[in-house]
DNA sequence: ATAGATGCAAATGTTTTGCAGGAAA
DNA sequence: TTTCCTGCAAAACATTTGCATCTAT
């Protein structure tokens, strides 16, 4: 498993003059196996389990290097710290304020909209970013 | 001018067992004054103009009573610094990635459609964050 | 052999906190 | 005179960079 990207990977180290290390294909590793939205800090403890001394300047780097790959993509919540997904089709994300739960969603109508508002604008549109907060079903259950 | 809000201000230090001083009279009139999107660090230089020695802590600490007195609003865009604007009626932001410029919209569809999905998903919402980053009309001129 | 990678320590940049001296109530 | 503020210096925190050493090619 993880073939297809490992092979990406390869692909994009060699044709940038850079170096295939062990553990550069252990950091895909552990990101492709983490579900979800993890952050560079989750990434090295992980890795760090099968890769003890590894650095977390290497994480950060290594991170970096796969998002230039298109092997990962980078997220900013509200909470200061950089998080990493598997690329899929476009969406936007909810986050719970109380468990850090992050759910995706999807909605071409907000899409098409975005774009009429900068062509209102004049604006050419690079990228967005788009973010509900609130309380996830599990935790409003605190509140009764 | 700003009348209004330094009553506003001094009800609220009032009302909370604060005190009312020099500095934060200043840096409630230097944010008036200051039109847009300002950070704590441009705020920082345009009060020392008129008050020579002020820390930049100060100007952190008031913006955070300012917020909590209903007399500013907080933002983050992708720079990774706090910037403050004036409270007015719901919008949200096209941010030109190259010259800085801050422009905002308002989409009430799109408000709605947040609703929806915020309901689809179970989730009690609370805010939201909502920025289109691009390039401006001025700043696409560079391109041709 | 050599370009490039690693990991440590130190630097960065923004914001927060501890604390001694200072001002408002 | 007591409580709250201020401003400095130091700490926090996530991330980046300098550098000597190590490793893939």
């Amino acid at each position: 498993m993880s073939q297809l990207e490992r092979e990406a990977l390869v692909r994009y180290l060699e044709d940038h003059q850079l170096k295939r290390t062990r553990q550069r294909e252990a950091i895909l590793d552990v990101f492709l196996q983490s579900a979800g939205h993890v952050s560079s800090d989750e990434l090295h403890e992980r890795v760090r389990d099968r890769f003890p001394g590894i650095g977390s300047t290497t994480v950060y780097r290594t991170m970096k290097i796969l998002c230039d790959a298109g092997l990962a993509v980078e997220r900013n919540f509200e909470d200061g710290v950089t998080r990493y997904e598997i690329p899929h089709e476009h969406h936007d994300h909810l986050v719970c304020v109380r468990c850090g739960r992050i759910v995706e969603f999807e909605c071409t109508m907000i899409e098409a909209a975005q774009e009429r508002i900068a062509t209102d604008y004049q604006f050419r549109l690079l990228r967005h970013r788009h973010e509900l907060y609130g309380h996830c079903a599990d935790c409003q259950k605190i509140d009764s």
